[in-house]
DNA sequence: CGGCGGATTGAGCGGCTTCAAAAAGCGTGG
DNA sequence: CCACGCTTTTTGAAGCCGCTCAATCCGCCG
């Protein structure tokens, strides 16, 4: 259940046109490590990956580096474009990928002529949000195997999908040195841990694949849980975020509760 | 520049009494530690602090807990109710803390009423997210001094702003308990470096205040930026907002470009 | 073949944890 | 007002997990 599709799905076939069409006319591409966006910078374009990873960073003064999430092909990165006036991260091509990059008019025009993309932006960051949380949970409180294997497990289901359908493969693009720089852990030290996963439940990591033979092991390991990725919310949830884009056209105090109102005490206020 | 300041200053007045209004209407009382929200139940109200702290965290099966976030009074503390089907996390009071909680039928009202609330919602989710990648990188980079001092230095900001305007006083409502719980370290180690800053920047932490004389110093040590807290640029970034609630009533293909759009390329596709 | 990025291995150390117990605050009720 | 129980802070000693600093090995590509 590609991240790609439940976006696609959640738009009508127009907005769908429209969208790839946007995509396709902005892609760029970039080079392994190669920055896409620096922190503070003055946002520009709105970034949508369309092959390969993306990483969000942060760095110290002294340069020690924190990976802060990782982004795979359909995902928007960041809604930077429409809120801040600097960027308080920067952005990376985890291997070289092709992202799009759709320039602000082209953004506030998709964004007037397709009513559902707005909801979907929102439902996409707060996911993200979501994601982010549990990276936390990680880093504070999970030891070196337990982080490991809740992130091969974490890029497994969602590029596989949970319950998964088989053979226990999926793409992997980052090295022993960028699973050091998203869970807080040391290169050698995270060579050693996937040694132990390697171990105890099978699991392959090479150049550009990850093989999880049994996945219920490693699940076991890193207690991983797929609540937080919201799987299969994705309809239900941007029909619940609806209220927030609803057109008000009643100017405020225009007069008494329309008859929908009826139910709500807040009628007491106007 | 307290939250709750910035808040309002971006709604109209007729907005302001009526969030205020709602806000009075369904305030709940919570003692110390008490649960408002529990991880996997169904988001029924919209929480916004009215006075104390509140915390966000999320536990493991075997108890390990991590505070994900603290919410100072003005704040929302989340959309869960317009977005997911389950909360992927829990919330409870720091201390004893005043909460209102606005029911759905409220909440859409309101949403209803007032065209600016939810440009506001999600500005204010957004600064939430990139308060959360800043505790990500103390988590996975910064050591035990320079995780509790950057925590002190955020709290100290977001209730002063920047620059101080004097004293070097402030609310501080954390136990080294809770300080343990939202930097991943120890209560035992929590409490060596509180004495440690208490030696070397004179770091005052009394029950329910801090004391920093000297800011700088606990910056320095901290290496911390205020950046990220994205203060002063909330009116900006809430017209930066807008384009994604602009409402559209132009039908999908219902015709040629409108007069705005003709600077965009993306007319081509119509 | 040499160069290079990435993975692997080893030895030693230190930051933080763990476990345990004592001291200090703080609210409550007698 | 003091005594009591509770939470919170403080202190000590021992041990481990993960870090640091190398050096080596491996696969890939020019």
């Amino acid at each position: 259940m590609p991240f790609r599709e439940i976006l696609n799905r959640l738009m009508t076939p127009g907005e769908r046109v429209l969208w790839e069409a946007c995509l396709a006319r902005s892609a760029c591409e970039y080079r392994k490590g190669e920055d896409m966006v620096r922190e503070g910078e003055h946002p520009r374009v709105l970034h949508v990956v369309l092959s390969g990873w993306v990483q969000k960073y942060k760095q110290l003064p002294d340069g020690r580096r924190q990976i802060l999430a990782i982004y795979m092909p359909g995902q928007l990165c960041d809604l930077d474009l429409f809120t801040v006036e600097r960027s308080d991260h920067s952005l990376a091509a985890v291997r070289a990928a092709s992202v799009a990059e759709i320039s602000r008019s082209d953004a506030c025009s998709l964004l007037r002529r397709c009513p559902n993309i707005p909801q979907i932006f929102c439902w996409s960051e707060l996911v993200a949000a979501a994601v982010q949380r549990e990276w936390m949970i990680s880093l504070g409180q999970r030891n070196a195997l337990e982080r490991v294997a809740h992130l091969l497990c974490e890029i497994y289901v969602r590029q596989r999908g949970v319950p998964d359908p088989g053979d226990g493969e999926c793409d992997f693009f980052l090295t022993q040195w960028q699973i050091a720089e998203a869970t807080g852990l040391t290169q050698v030290h995270v060579n050693r841990t996937v040694q132990e996963l390697r171990r105890r439940c099978g699991v392959e990591l090479g150049q550009l694949r990850l093989r999880v033979p049994h996945f219920a092991e490693l699940a076991a390991i890193a207690a991983f849980s797929p609540n937080y990725l919201h799987f299969g919310e994705a309809g239900a949830g941007v029909d619940r975020v609806a209220p927030l884009f609803e057109t008000s056209d009643m100017p405020m105090f225009a007069g008494l509760p329309s008859e929908r109102d009826r139910a709500s005490p807040l009628q007491l206020l106007s």
